[in-house]
RNA sequence: GCGGAUGUGGCGAAAUGGUAGACGCAGCGGACUCAAAAUCCGCCGUAGCAAUACAUGUCGGUUCGAGUCCGACCAUCCGCACCA
């Protein structure tokens, strides 16, 4: 075969060009088409792509492309998730301005992306910094505002009191900002939320309809939401409080009311808050409760404790039962009323508490042959009937539930509730590059939308960030204007919304972009939901909540048609490499980046020292363990194709993949390969081979199916095989129109090499434009077959025999083949199971 | 603790209840070459000269036949969590 490599340097440019020209990726374009969606999650512009994107969006390039090969009119659209912290971080750092930094870092990644040939439609960019993607988001803020889905309310912050500003739970650090190192404090501020509760039960109730999301996504969200049903209700205090006189509790187990023996609070209720005032040891019992930690560690060791306030409860339906009420360290004030009732016997916490401080543990729920046996260490958390519960007795739990709701109903003193965890969705940011909350505040009129043919509000451009602080806030004109609605002199509001906002439609503005309003109904509803959506597990549970919302909220104000955006979810895996690290005397770790890494036989060593360093764990591509590879530098080496092909083998999709040199090697390998062979087409060759007319229907078949799956790793397979068996075959004219196919099968992984090919063996226009290969059914089947040949289910021997063959033929041909009858050792088979086309089983 | 997933050669992995290890990586042997790279041919689960035996985390079960189905357990990873 001649001397023969794929030139990428020169390929990749070109045909990038040519897909521009021609706009081959400009969705809209098939009238009548069955129409695609096909997306990964948009990325937050931080400066350079990972190999974390480069795997994401291979994955959905394959799929748009392959789905433009079956005759789809398909949108794959890229944009960006440009408003957050790390631009105002770098402003304060580098002096540059958040803006400037987050479309240079837009324009380089945008670079590094029409590097990798993705078949996306750029005519739909958008970035959320630029205010005609914020305008829109104002106006649909306000939108839902006036629908009552938007509203102020206090709430304590964490604030930071050096850096002036509110921090994220996850910014807080042992209790202090994770910037300063400054003591965290918490703050009441009047913030924006959103009403997300409102649609807890259809987001939970949604879940089931998603049967193309994983499991594992579902059940985190359903989790995250959190759905308690039970009886609220109230304990009379025996003295009051204060004004307080009762106790409000929340219970899902309200059959269990007689097997009540304590009530517990938590140390920040108001009771307890009142009783500190006079009570130091409760006070300082309280102060412990409030340090310990919420890390799953310091949970997991923390002892059950709490502080008995003298006070009593009286039982609702027994007003001469006292219980005793503690202050206990369990229980949270976020949740529920902060308040429990204590029935040791079938609560294992409960049981745990009661047994520290003595307190009475009566069974009331007991399986059949149960009801006298006392419950020891183990709450008894089971179905059964209820015992030592007067007028509840003999009932099932589920009964006694509804009977006991019934009664508290009827009497006054409670009330069947559902109690959520999920929390509405405060969205209010003291932050600059964010979008404008679109309101102003007004002395007279309150808070008063801007009238929409005022927005977009847009951020001021001359802001500093010399001083901690919102530069919003301390701009000197920005936020002072007059009220919309009276012309007095008022005031904007300098928040601006948290990003998940953003991302939050995003995917409907890619389907329908109007200059003069969010999106056009008609146009969305003809792309949505999005057919598939590829992204990584973290967003399992913020941005894809927030998305489902979001759409039903939108839904629910008649703008929309759906309720559910994504009909089917992809998590992909991470891109890992190894680690490389050595250890001083001082225990101290230094890492090293696989190019400063030399490797020999298993042992690894320094580039430049020849210092033996040790080999780690292979773990997610991170700076501080500076196993990165940059994707640029890949490219640059090896092209696209070979990094794309790399992406897909290997691991399934949904795994890990171990990024390695020899990995990438391999690739490029195989790019060569195909090239090589493709440019050993024989015109002049004649004649049938049916063996390699059968493997490649098989292949078109095979590697359609696994395209679908998105199970990339099996269809590479395929091509591997279909490129071993072209390679070992004969000159013929079947394998002539083999390797005139091939193009068009890796095309959708390989495109500029498909690309190349196509031209180069004259096929006419570009093979972006190209349909998928037919598949002749007759050639899926073989017309031979082998068969195994057992005996007691063990593997003996094997005949290759006509498919179709009968199984009396098959019969008496397994009982003659030689290696079997050596098996039998003269012992006649008393059964003989066949089963055609596959196997004979011989039975002694 | 609860939930989800995973467990198959040296490694990444395939396998409608029907010939376990396709395909790739690494490795070994050979060809070409002055030599190297590239490429090509062959070998490659373990033990054994071989016949064969043993092999899909462990232990049981169902079946003519189990990586696959059922039951118990073990390990690893991920998520959530004093959620009343």
């Amino acid at each position: 075969m001649s001397e023969r490599r794929f030139n990428p340097a020169a390929a990749d440019g070109r045909w990038q060009a040519a897909w521009d020209k021609a706009e081959s990726f400009k969705a809209g374009q098939r009238p009548g088409a069955p129409k695609s969606y096909v997306l990964e999650m948009f990325p937050y512009p931080s400066g350079r792509i990972h190999m974390g994107h480069v795997r994401n969006y291979s994955m959905g390039d394959v799929l748009a492309r392959f789905r433009r090969m079956q005759g789809h009119d398909v949108l794959h659209p890229m944009g960006w998730d440009a408003f957050g912290m790390p631009a105002e971080n770098a402003a304060m750092e580098k002096k540059v301005h958040p803006g400037g930094w987050t479309r240079s870092n837009i324009a380089s990644m945008k670079a590094q992306l029409k590097r990798l040939g993705f078949a996306l439609d750029w005519s739909r960019e958008l970035a959320t910094c630029e205010p005609d993607y914020y305008g829109q988001e104002q106006a649909l803020f306000i939108d839902l505002y006036e629908a009552g889905l938007v509203y102020r309310k206090e709430s304590a912050v964490n604030w930071d009191p050096v850096d002036m500003t509110v921090l994220a739970n996850e910014q807080v650090i042992d209790g202090r900002g994770w910037r300063s190192g400054a003591l965290v404090e918490k703050r009441k501020l009047s913030q924006w939320f959103l009403k997300i509760t409102e649609f807890a039960d259809e987001l939970l109730d949604g879940l089931d309809t998603l049967e193309s999301w994983p499991e594992k996504v579902r059940v985190m969200q359903e989790n995250w939401i959190g759905k308690s049903v039970g009886l609220q209700f109230s304990f009379k205090l025996d003295a009051p409080v204060g004004e307080i006189d009762s106790l409000e509790v929340f219970s899902t187990r309200p059959d269990t009311i007689f097997g009540a023996s304590f009530a517990a609070i938590a140390a920040d209720h108001p009771i307890a808050l009142a009783l500190a005032e006079t009570d130091e040891a409760l006070a300082s019992f309280a102060e412990e409760c409030r340090r310990t930690g919420t890390a799953a560690a310091e949970i997991e060791t923390q002892e059950k404790k709490g502080y008995d306030t003298g006070l009593s409860v009286i039982h609702p339906f027994d007003p001469t039962w006292k219980m005793p009420l503690f202050v206990a360290n369990f229980v949270l004030m976020d949740y529920g009323t902060g308040a429990v009732m204590g029935v040791p016997a079938h609560d294992q916490r409960d049981l745990d508490f009661a047994r520290k401080y003595m307190l009475p543990v009566e069974r009331v729920v007991a399986a059949s042959g149960d009801e006298a046996k006392p419950v020891h260490n183990e709450a008894y958390v089971g179905p059964g009937k209820l015992v030592n519960s007067r007028f509840l007795d003999g009932m099932t739990v589920e009964a006694a539930k509804a009977e006991v709701i019934r009664r508290a109903e009827a009497e006054g003193w409670g009330k069947g509730t559902t109690v959520w965890r999920l929390r509405d969705w405060g969205v209010s940011r003291q932050r600059y590059w964010g979008t404008p909350i679109p309101f102003i505040h007004c002395e007279s009129c309150g808070v008063v939308p801007v009238p929409k043919k005022d927005l977009p509000v847009v951020l001021p451009e001359d802001v500093t960030f010399d001083v901690p602080g919102n530069p919003l806030d301390r701009h000197p004109t920005w936020k002072h204007v007059d009220c919309p609605s009276c012309g007095k002199p008022a005031r904007r509001e300098t928040d601006t919304l948290d990003t998940f906002v953003d991302s939050s439609w995003y995917f409907i503005r890619f389907a329908s972009q109007p200059s003069d309003k969010p999106f056009d109904r008609a146009e969305a509803e003809s792309w949505l939901p999005v057919g598939q959506y590829i992204g990584g597990i973290e967003h399992a549970i913020l941005h894809l909540l927030y998305a489902r919302f979001w759409t039903r909220a939108l839904q629910h104000i008649g703008m929309i048609g759906m309720a559910e955006p994504f009909a089917s979810l992809f998590t992909q895996g991470m891109v890992t490499h190894e680690t490389y690290f050595s250890t001083d005397q001082s225990g101290r770790t230094t890492w090293y980046s696989p190019e400063e890494v030399v490797l020999e036989g298993g042992t690894a060593k320094t580039r430049a020292g020849n210092m033996p360093i040790e080999i780690g764990r292979v773990i997610k591509m991170s700076k501080s363990k500076k196993n990165v590879v940059d994707p640029d530098e890949i490219i640059e080496r090896y092209g696209a194709d070979a990094v794309r092909w790399f992406m897909l083998s290997d691991s399934p999709p949904e795994r890990d993949l171990a990024w390695s040199e020899a990995g990438i090697e391999g690739a490029w390998r195989f790019v060569n390969r195909i090239w090589r062979l493709l440019g050993d087409v024989d015109g002049s060759a004649t004649g049938e081979d049916k063996a390699l007319d059968r493997k490649l229907h098989q292949t078109i078949d095979g590697v359609a199916k696994d395209i679908e799956a998105l199970s990339f790793n099996k269809a590479v397979a395929k091509l591997y095989e279909l490129t071993n068996a072209i390679e070992k075959a004969k000159p013929s004219a079947s394998r002539t129109n083999a390797i005139r196919t091939l193009p068009l099968l890796v095309a959708p992984m390989t495109p500029h090499l498909a690309e190349e090919a196509w031209a180069e063996m004259g096929r006419e226009g570009l093979i972006a434009d190209a349909m998928w290969p037919a598949v002749d059914p007759a050639l899926l089947v073989e017309d031979e077959v082998t068969i195994a040949i057992q005996v007691m289910g063990k593997l003996r021997d094997t005949i290759t025999v006509a498919k179709g063959t009968d199984k009396a033929t098959l019969e008496s041909l397994a009982l003659a083949a030689p290696n079997a009858a050596r098996a039998l050792d003269g012992a006649t088979p008393k059964k003989v199971i066949v089963v055609p086309d596959r196997l004979v089983n011989l039975v002694i």
